[in-house]
DNA sequence: TGTTTCATTCAGTTTTTCTTGAATAAAGCG
DNA sequence: CGCTTTATTCAAGAAAAACTGAATGAAACA
């Protein structure tokens, strides 16, 4: 018995654990995500062995539905991957946390499909201007100002991923080697 | 009678203004803004004149405390502005639609905040790694990673807040280099 | 194959957030 | 001043979002 990591009974968590959840919870909410998804990060975070979604459920009080919920979230965002343990059936996880692909991961699901979706908008909001409507010059103008948040947008997001994936612009320290 | 800009009559959105409002609604959710807020900012955008509180409501079938609650918010990020109109006592109110302004508005209100506060929890989080633990070297690891997120955060902001005030990357000009 | 374990779904419930509208405060007016 | 209009607040109600847990489906095992 006992190849599973998480058999022997539920370890409470360390007061570092439960300073960061909060400090992920509290960071989350400033994106509006549900508090369950930043926990179930935390607790990944903040966890030495990968943990199935049982252990999860168990050590943060919350419903087996919603951390599937949540990991299933974090896994579609890539900020999760599931982790193979010889010997073990349930699934276990563990978090990601390369900066990079964190932001790759939330741009790419929750704000690239709003980018792209704009563009079909743009053309049906165009075509609700009359042009014989005395506000057609005005709502042209103003069409024209939503055309250019709109290439914003569409060029920033590369931008900043470019940003999260440069070590010199994250930490600003010697390049690494002791 | 009639120097006050919004009398004579309520007059019906046009197509313009509801397809507009509409994609302002879209955009706002995907930063959890409240619906009334997107709104009225949308009614702002596409009006020639001027509106008081009662025109939004009125226009836009909101109630009074709605749109009270709801240009504050914007006023207090900058996205709106009140004008000043001779002869006429209710607060008349414009969008500002520089994208410099409220990119610097939001960052300020909406995330600077809680970068600030970042620091101050970091601190607090480091105390609470138990020296003698045995997940003490994990754990300062960790920490390590949160570290390099908000720093990557910090410098980021100012990034973005100038990106919003390029032109040259606003509005695709030939390329600024022959 | 039947049995058991684990993964996933979702209707119902709880919690949180947003909105309403009437009450109150403040400001302009004669 | 008192009167009228406008601005602001906020308790209660409505709507939306998140969470629960039991039911169902899928996969591994023997």
């Amino acid at each position: 018995m006992s190849k599973n990591p998480s058999e022997g009974g539920i370890r409470a968590l360390s007061e570092f654990q439960v300073e960061a959840i909060a400090l992920f919870v509290r960071a989350a909410a400033v994106f509006s995500l549900p508090r369950s998804v930043a926990q179930i990060y935390g607790l990944l975070f903040t966890t030495p062995e990968p943990l199935s979604i049982d252990d999860i459920s168990v050590r943060l009080g919350i419903s087996r539905g919603s951390a599937f919920e949540g990991l299933r979230w974090l896994r579609d965002l890539g900020a999760v991957e599931s982790v193979f343990l010889p010997g073990v059936r349930k699934e276990h996880f563990r978090a990601e946390f390369q900066l990079r692909k964190l932001a790759t991961g939330f741009l790419r699901n929750q704000i690239q499909p709003h980018v792209d979706n704009g563009t079909e908008h743009l053309k049906r909001l165009k075509e609700t201007i009359d042009p014989s409507s005395k506000d057609a010059v005005f709502y042209r103008d103003r069409l024209q100002q939503i055309n250019g948040w709109h290439r914003f947008f569409s060029r920033a997001l590369p931008v900043i991923r470019a940003l999260a994936g440069k070590p010199h612009f994250r930490l600003s320290r010697k390049p690494s080697r002791p």
